[in-house]
RNA sequence: GUCCCGUUCGUCUAGGGGUUAGGACUCCAGAUUUUCAUUCUGGCAACAGGGGUUCAAUUCCCCUACGGGAUACCA
């Protein structure tokens, strides 16, 4: 079986795409850059009823962001268009498939209201019975194919009366396939229930249309998430039943990601009440107008996010941690995919992010966006080799690039304020004037550059009979008006001449 | 309730019939840095429990417990 590698990505548009969607969408990437198969974004939206506004757009955005690009899909099109579940309905796409399982016996009509249909399942809890749900052991009991002649049917049918079309399960088969992750799966038919397949209207259900559309589409692999797991065994009977058994694609069913405590599947509820993030990027919901920040707003690198998220339930198998993109396309293996659910571990998120900071992105790519975030911060002006002097000294001792601007305010213009408590510590009598005196003695220096920097202090300090000891903290102190940050002569060497005298000379003046 | 999937340091994980059970994050300590951070070195810390099988089980099998998923005209 050489089918060619094919792979979707198949969200439903029902609210933003969370973390758990977004590994789901980098595995399928990687599986398919690897093989040089094809990568399509499908969108599920059969459940016209939940449709959330914003959430497609939304979906494509955060992905986007990610740097997952698609060969097929809703926005760059293809020859298995239209990539929109809903447009595909309405082409009728779904509805010949139903009539061919109804005319091979596979499904039949039901033309049950929503109330018997509930009073069945309470009949059936009370009874306590071992296997719930419209069987083969309950279907005799309800309005169907199987209950009313032939002709009623059909003039039920023509009548307009509203009906669905539920797949005929078989009472008594073993169903066994072959799941990538978790090997050899199978369940019996008679714990699985009579799926609706076409809604009321037309509409198909996600099993229908996933199942056509992955044929349709030459799917070769269905790589999702393990929810999905229990109803594998459907979709392998439709296949069945549809006659396309030889070419089913292979199952590739992920671990589940669960919250940062391990209690439940990632939700943003428990996301909110943890305080962490679930989002890709911020989404503000159209109906509260609430707003959820997004990993992106947060300040995250995608290649950090993407480097940490495919570590989140697979390994290539040895030590290797840090690997870009491209790595990982040469690395990934279905096959090392985790069975077990994991945990979301903001810690060394943050840590890919910082590796991402310090070793793995270009500086000149640091100065462009820290132009950007200095140009949020209301720094609009700043030269190229000052934002490069800002990343030279900020960029190991931050997680994040907006960060080199909040922790190192006092690169871009001089403190207001000096630390109280360092103040109190380092600044003694004669400081102040010791400063004004160092201010003097860097007046000399020529060529102003960290070295003849040194210099000079060490020269002024042994001439003056001061410990070297006595005046850097006050130093730093006068400069940045903070107690920590990069060495204080670079920073001197970094404010240049005239705006470190200044500060010298003034914080002199302030602190007496 | 029933079915399905799972269970190695706090977390992400490697491993696999005989190992000092390895790495990473977090945390702690030391070195470097006249600050902070980086970096380096070291440390704490795990095979869910019970039965088998076997000369030998953390590894294979069964049971239990626990966790998760599914049981919708939602995906």
């Amino acid at each position: 079986m050489t089918k060619p590698i094919a792979v979707r990505f198949a969200p439903s548009p029902t609210g933003p795409l969370h973390i758990g969607g977004v590994r789901t969408a980098l595995y399928n990437y990687l599986f398919a850059r690897q093989h040089g198969g094809r990568l399509l974004l499908r969108i599920e939206d059969t459940d016209q009823g939940r449709l959330v506004e914003g959430a497609e757009n939304y979906i494509q955005q955060s992905l986007a962001w990610l740097g997952i690009r698609f060969d097929e899909g809703v926005a760059e099109g293809g020859p298995h268009g239209p990539y929109r579940q809903s447009e595909r309905a309405a082409l009728g796409m779904y509805q010949q498939y139903a009539d061919q399982l109804l005319a091979s016996g596979w499904a039949y009509y039901a033309f049950d209201s929503g109330d018997e249909l509930e009073a069945m399942r309470d009949r059936l809890q009370k009874e306590e019975a071992s296997i719930q749900g419209y069987n083969a052991h309950t279907r005799g009991s309800m309005l169907n194919s199987f209950t009313l002649s032939p002709e009623e049917v059909q003039e039920r049918v023509a009548r307009g009366d509203s009906y669905v079309i539920r797949f005929n399960m078989p009472a008594d088969l073993d169903i066994e396939f072959q799941d990538i992750v978790r090997g050899t799966v199978s369940f019996h038919s008679s714990q699985l229930d009579d799926k609706v397949l076409l809604k009321a209207g037309g509409m198909p259900t996600y099993h229908l249309a996933n199942v056509v559309d992955d044929h349709l589409m030459e799917i070769s692999h269905v790589i999702r998430g393990e929810e999905w797991l229990s109803s594998t065994p459907l979709h392998v009977m439709l296949y069945r039943a549809l006659g396309w058994e030889d070419t089913m694609p292979a199952f590739v069913h992920l671990p589940l990601i669960l919250n940062p405590n391990g209690q439940g599947k990632m939700s943003k509820r428990t996301g909110d009440k943890l305080g962490f993030s679930v989002f890709p990027c911020t989404w503000q919901d159209p109906e509260s107008g609430n707003v959820s920040v997004g990993y992106r707003e947060q300040g995250y690198f995608p290649e950090a996010m993407i480097n940490f998220l495919a570590l989140l339930g697979w390994n290539p198998g040895d030590e290797e941690e840090i690997m870009d993109r491209d790595r990982l396309i040469e690395r990934f293996r279905l096959e090392r995919i985790n069975q077990s659910p994991t945990n979301f571990n903001l810690d060394k998120l943050k840590w890919f992010n910082e590796q991402y900071l310090r070793t793995q992105t270009e500086e000149a790519e640091l100065v462009r966006q820290l132009a950007a975030a200095a140009k949020a911060e209301g720094f609009d002006n700043l030269g190229e080799s000052q934002l490069q002097g800002v990343v030279r000294l900020m960029r190991e001792r931050v997680s994040f690039v907006h960060e080199m601007i909040s922790q190192g305010r006092f690169l871009l213009e001089a403190p207001e304020s000096y630390d109280e408590a360092m103040k109190a510590k380092q600044w003694k009598e004669q400081t102040g004037e010791w400063m004004l005196a160092l201010a003097n003695a860097w007046e000399e220096v020529a060529t102003w550059e960290l070295m003849a920097l040194e210099a000079a202090t060490e020269a002024w300090a042994a001439g003056a009979g001061i410990g070297k000891g006595k005046i850097m903290a006050p130093l730093r102190l006068a400069l940045t008006g903070v107690s920590g940050g990069p060495g204080v002569m670079d920073i001197a060497a970094f404010l240049g001449k005239p705006e470190t005298l200044a500060r010298l000379r003034k914080a002199a003046h302030s602190l007496g």
